[in-house]
DNA sequence: AGCACGCCGACT
DNA sequence: GTCGGCGTGCTC
């Protein structure tokens, strides 16, 4: 009897495709086939498998069975499972599963060795050549050890006294060594740590909440936990996620140190050779500890049976295009699937997590002790009503005194805002004029060390004209609002004795530049660092004693779901940097809105007032957590068949029990990149099924080709 | 997502 | 007269 085989082809295809199955090919589920789609061949995995022939019309085969390790039957589920969850194809999270085959593996390297033969001639170099050959040796590794030229060697090969031998590269994953000494605890840090253990021991699913302040010891105490799943069960795997690339060498030096071997490593950054190879050694369970950005959530572990999520608060858990996720979310739906343990590690959790936590649905470990000596920093609020800076000025004379007092100390300063650039408006004093992209409705953001306009939207930049586009007025634009370039400047002009630098994507575009700036930082060589979020994060700076939060408002600004949360987070990790170690330190928010509860809550340190609050409010509005919420994103060149689309769409939408559809509206930003958009905003109670009304949706209406729809379910966006 | 097939402007 | 622009639609 022959058999179809269905086949997950990594396209937004609506469903697995069926191929007949060559005689004698045997196929499994799981395994990976190469499989024609119209004139293309692609790399596809088997989903299902059925006794049958092709009915009306004959189906094509398989192509072939790849030389790759099968996919693991609970890989798959969590694919499914995550297409289901967003709405989407399930041959989008299959593609990013199967990601790490799209590369080559490394190519085999020359080996050489002693033949045994002797060389006609023997001088007194091929004599030590033959003598350090020992085993299979790099020809250039054996030239060194010898001390002889790379020429010896290729004579001796030459002779045959020497012969190459092609070898695969060696396994890069070294097992961990569990039997180093743990490092010391605090009891507070034991306690989260045994109960950590105990949840691993009774391997099945279970979530934890690790709260705990900046620098508690976290990651001590997940090290633990990692120690613990990994001795139990020689196959244990454990997945640790962090929300950027950035962050990843310290937490790599630290597993590395812990288990005498470096974890493997999955993100952007790595080359796409070695990731196949991680890819490979993952499926395997060689790779028994994996550190990596969301995508990691998406490998072909063998045994994960821990994952730990740090920084679980981190809006960059959520991935915005193509596939989009929110990697805590299926983070704790993967290890659902694979009966495993789930982290969460956030000194300013999630007010989901928080909810889950004080539901019991997560364990709450909270990690009361600050290392060392050091308290947090006091926060001080400057009532910028009551103490304005002078004018074209940002930084209040509260900020600049203790600014100097600091300065005069000999410590270091941050100054804080989360804005790049110079200014983020400019304008035309004649006409009025504010400048944007050509095809992109956001102000254009002034550049002054790069001179030039940039919109940060989508990257568009151009040299600032010299006349108004509009009017064409000479000299007739004003910058307005501050940047970090214009908040150094005003720093620059207060204190021109000090040593001043930026820190921002712009000043620090890659890896290599941010360790230059943060050791200059370490060495004390910068007196006053002007700083967006990208220096919030990781780093600490012993002789920084002042933060300066230049506005602590921003965030509040533009008022959508989460800016409360996000601020209130933003501002107490930043304002964590204030005094490490033995030394005080004092974080200065400048305000409009200092009775903000957000802006209160900083001020007493008082967290859970905070989120108690805010939980209040998001309960009343039936919000996250308290309800769900997803965006219906449609966008598309030509206005009149987007109008026309949309208003179909609402039209179709089904009327349901505990669903409110809003829309449909213009966002924020309207025209991106010549693209006209429009959303819905989509809240439903928790018992709604949300996913299955967005499906039912989508499947009423036909979505023309000029139109893309784009369902986000959960959405932190709202542009 | 590709990659084809399909109808309207500047070229050997 | 053609080469080719990318709009629309299909791929088991």
């Amino acid at each position: 009897m022959p058999r179809i085989v269905s086949v997950l082809l990594p396209m937004p295809l609506p469903e697995a495709f069926d191929y007949a199955e060559p005689e004698g090919m045997d196929l499994a589920l799981g395994d990976i086939v190469a499989a024609p789609l119209g004139p293309r061949m692609l790399r596809g995995v088997v989903t299902g498998l059925r006794d049958g022939a092709g009915g009306n019309r004959p189906l094509k085969p398989v192509a072939e069975r790849l030389d790759e390790p099968p996919l693991p039957p609970r890989t798959l589920e969590f694919v499914e499972w995550a297409a289901r969850y967003a709405v989407d194809a399930p041959g989008q999270p299959l593609a990013m599963a199967l990601r790490g085959l799209r590369a080559s593996r490394p190519k085999p390297e020359r080996r050489v060795r002693a033949t045994g033969a002797v060389p006609g001639r023997m001088t007194p170099a091929r004599s030590r050549v033959l003598e350090a050959a020992q085993g299979l040796m790099a020809p250039a590794d054996l030239a060194r050890a010898a001390a002889v030229s790379s020429g010896v060697v290729k004579g001796l090969l030459d002779e045959g006294a020497l012969e190459v031998v092609m070898v695969e590269p060696a396994s890069p994953f070294t097992p961990p060594d569990l039997s180093r000494p743990r490092p010391a605890l605090n009891p507070s840090q034991a306690a989260a740590a045994e109960a950590l253990k105990s949840m691993v021991d009774d391997d099945r699913f279970g979530v934890a909440l690790l709260d705990g302040v900046t620098g508690s010891g976290k990651t001590e105490v997940y090290l633990e936990a990692a120690a613990r799943a990994l001795s139990r069960d020689p196959d244990a795997q454990v997945l640790v996620l962090l929300p950027e690339i950035a962050l990843t060498q310290a937490v790599i030096d630290r597993f590395e140190r812990r288990f005498g071997a470096a974890p493997a490593e999955w993100h952007s950054g790595v080359a796409p050779p070695r990731r196949r190879v991680t890819w490979e050694a993952v499926a395997s369970g060689e790779a028994r500890i994996v550190v990596g950005a969301r995508s990691a959530l998406f490998l072909p572990y063998k045994a994960l049976k821990l994952i730990i999520v740090d920084e679980e608060h981190d809006s960059s858990y959520k991935q915005e295009d193509g596939f989009i996720y929110q990697a805590r979310d299926l983070a704790v739906a993967r290890a659902k699937i694979e009966g495993a343990t789930v982290v969460l590690a956030s000194a300013t959790p999630s007010l989901e997590s928080l909810w889950n936590a004080e539901a019991g649905r997560y364990r709450w470990l909270r990690l009361s002790d600050r290392h060392g000596a050091a308290e947090l920093p006091e926060v001080e609020l400057v009532d910028l009503r009551e103490h304005p800076p002078q004018a074209g000025e940002w930084l209040s004379p509260r900020l600049t005194a203790a600014m100097a007092e600091t300065l005069a100390r000999g410590d270091q300063s941050l100054l804080f805002l989360n804005r790049r650039g110079y200014a983020p408006l400019v304008l035309c004093r004649a006409c009025g004029e504010r400048l944007k992209a050509p095809d992109t409705d956001s102000w254009l953001v002034e550049h002054r060390y790069s001179g030039r306009l940039v919109c940060h939207l989508t990257g568009f930049s151009m040299p600032k004209p010299d006349r108004c586009p509009h009017c064409g007025a000479k000299e007739s634009f004003v910058s307005i609002g501050p940047g970090v370039e214009r908040v150094e400047e005003e720093a620059r002009r207060k204190f021109p004795e000090a040593r001043l630098a930026v820190f921002s994507s712009d000043t620090v575009p890659d890896a290599g530049s941010a360790r230059a700036l943060i050791e200059a930082m370490e060495a004390g060589e910068i007196d006053i660092l002007v700083a967006t979020q990208a220096a919030a994060k990781g780093h600490n700076f012993p002789n920084l004693t002042l933060v300066g939060v230049v506005d602590a408002d921003l965030g509040l600004r533009g008022g959508d779901l989460r800016a409360a949360e996000r601020t209130y987070q933003l501002l107490a990790q930043v304002s964590g940097r204030a005094g490490r170690h033995e030394r005080p330190g004092k974080a200065l928010l400048q305000t409009w809105m200092p009775d903000h509860p957000v802006m209160q809550a900083l001020q007493a340190g008082d967290r859970d007032g905070f989120v108690a609050i805010e939980m209040a409010e998001r309960e009343a509005a039936g919000l996250p957590p308290f309800g769900r919420l997803a965006a219906v994103i449609a966008s598309g060149p030509d206005p009149t068949a987007l109008e026309r689309f949309v208003t179909d769409l609402a039209a179709a939408a089904p009327n349901a029990a505990g669903v409110d559809v809003f829309g449909p509206a213009d966002p924020p930003f309207s025209l991106v990149r010549g693209l006209r958009r429009k959303r819905f905003l989509i809240r439903a109670d928790r018992t709604v099924d949300l996913q299955a009304y967005l499906g039912a949706w989508k499947a009423r209406v036909r979505v023309p080709s000029s139109v893309r729809m784009t369902i986000d379910v959960d959405p932190y966006s709202f542009l």
